[in-house]
DNA sequence: AAGGTTTTCGAAAACGCTTGACACAATATC
DNA sequence: GATATTGTGTCAAGCGTTTTCGAAAACCTT
């Protein structure tokens, strides 16, 4: 059984105006339920000769014409990360309801990655961009020139006429040490921190870190600040480094869930028990560290309420281009678990 | 400082070609690297104004003439799951050579969304579909008449006709619990199995299960097979259930990593211990298998190999889209680590 | 039955770009 | 010195929609 005749393409809405015996105008305003222009027993007929061809509305044209798409962006540094995946789940939910579809796009967290999305013709082909910003500085963002509404998300610091949703990095960095420090932890090991340099997340959250400790005048040990990566792979290293260097250390503090939850490894790895000789903290409360072993305490940035944030600030600005620059930071909160118990 | 003018949108080729005392060709040839139509001289005084304007084309424009945009989608039904980024990232990685960008979209996983998304007009913007079928049949695949080149993931068997990379799901389930019945294990629960249906992943891992069994002449105990979902989540509840209905067993094998993460926390919680009192095998080998503790025991589809998979056939399809149909499937291995020692 | 209103439909002009064919120099060929 | 060959650049047409503006037909009013 062959198919349809599957027509690859190619017809276009003369042709089902031609089969319709009706304008083109009026199968454009079929297609776009405008119920208003066209009568009941007109749009059944349009409708059937749509259905029986598998007529397809041509969405460029469509686009070049109306200067729409409804569809929004959400540009991210890394595709494999649970928590970039869950906040496209969320925001394609919330968007859904108001007609916008939500894609994801790589920029693969390279300074050069970034701003070529930003600047790429290409994302002129959404009605919105969400940038997540890691690599990037101010500077850059005022240099592109971004065409379209641009919500930015991330840790860094943005230049002021750009809507941005940030996390509160260093309230949560706060809680967490303090977590760590409430049941007894005094030399904590941060993985992927980082002491100075500019408003990075590593940066905001270490100093979050610096500043429990100091609510609690416990002396800060460079060495227990693991500069590099939050992915699993480098929490794992991070403490097999601090372990082959004879470091000693009661509390973790990963940066991410995933930091963490590669500390966790080789911390029982090499024979020490959670929570009774280390208490881990990670970031971010994605949903591993419920069903971590043990479960891990988290900081959650409220990712429902930056979601909702991202979403309020894009539809405001869709509405309103001159609306005035926003940014919105939900406050954290701790969810204590097994790891620090 | 104010940025720029930041002229909001609407600069045009003819803008620059009236600054640059061209014609609309000339900076058309400019901006396509045509260089064998403009001398070095005029593309310079081109470049000069694009640079300071700030253009960019406009992409809906170019797509409608030349039917083409360099984009290619990736449907899946979930973007909170590590395996669809880790593919998205995998693919984007080795599309990008061939100029291509790879864009991700969200089909939620039901029928309705995932035919949707197939017919949907929008995909007419990319120039070829990555479809993840979960949850539609062959025929549904067959209706919706797709416009563009497409190859299928996933596990369903797909009607001929169709490019398809599959997972080797009964060969890879066998190699699991094998390995499971290698170490001793004989009552085997496997979480998000499926004894009976069409051929979705679940019944086809269930297959693969089956055979090992009768290949050592296990007996079946379908109450191990627990029907349900393959999350974290779902893996956890499978395991609560089972201990409180006082099922015994000393294996688990979990139809995705995840699932078997789920079980191994329920597991724990419960004071079993793991390998000892219960062996565990995960399917997809994704990064959080070797960072679980104890490190998970994982069916390893070959996640490369199924991307270059889909990216051959893509390019061939592109290349003719009379090309025959082909179906691949890479073989499945195992990956041996403490969950199972 | 004339005027007014609503309903239903259509013609023409964009939207911003690229394909193809074609001008016009300047150089090369015989 | 006439013809062919480049190298540069431009013109005109059209990609498939939707916006704008009107026209025709049908339905009311009084």
């Amino acid at each position: 059984m062959t198919p349809q005749p599957a027509e690859r393409s190619g017809l276009t809405m003369a042709d089902v105006a031609r089969l319709a015996d009706v304008s083109v105008m009026t199968v454009s305003n079929v297609v776009n339920n405008r119920a208003e222009r066209v009568s009941a027993e007109t749009r059944r007929r349009v409708q059937a000769v749509i259905a029986s061809t598998g007529y397809r509305v041509n969405v460029p044209a469509r686009q070049l014409r109306q200067g729409r798409t409804g569809s929004i962006v959400l540009a991210v540094p890394d595709f494999g990360s649970t928590y970039f995946g869950e906040l496209g789940a969320r925001l394609a939910e919330r968007l859904r309801p108001h007609g916008f579809r939500l894609v994801m796009e790589l920029t693969r967290g390279t300074l050069d990655d970034e701003l070529e999305t930003l600047t790429s013709p290409h994302l002129d082909g959404h009605d919105a961009i969400i940038l997540s910003m890691t690599a990037g500085t101010a500077r850059d963002l005022v240099d592109a020139q971004p065409r379209k509404p641009l919500v930015v998300i991330g840790e860094r610091s943005v230049p002021a006429g750009f809507d941005h949703v940030a996390m509160d990095n260093v309230g949560g960095a706060r809680l967490a040490t303090d977590a760590l420090l409430d049941v007894g932890a005094r030399r904590i090991a941060v993985i992927g921190g980082q002491l100075d340099g500019d408003e990075s997340m590593q940066v905001l959250r270490t100093q979050g870190y610096r500043d429990a400790l100091a609510g609690r005048s416990v002396p800060l040990d460079e060495n227990l600040v693991v500069e590099g990566g939050v992915g699993l792979a480098d929490g794992e290293r991070a403490i097999r480094r601090l372990l082959e260097a004879g470091e000693e250390f009661d509390g973790v503090f990963g940066l991410t869930d995933a930091a963490a939850l590669g500390a966790m490894s080789a911390l029982v790895a090499s024979g020490l028990r959670i929570p009774h000789d280390v208490k881990v903290v990670g970031w971010d409360n994605t949903e591993l560290a419920t069903y971590a072993i043990p479960p891990l305490t988290s900081v959650e940035p409220d990712n429902a309420a930056i979601a909702d944030g991202i979403v309020r600030l894009l539809l405001r600005r869709l509405d309103d281009a001159d609306a005035p620059a926003e940014t919105a930071t939900p406050p954290a909160r701790l969810v204590r678990r097994e790891s620090t118990r």
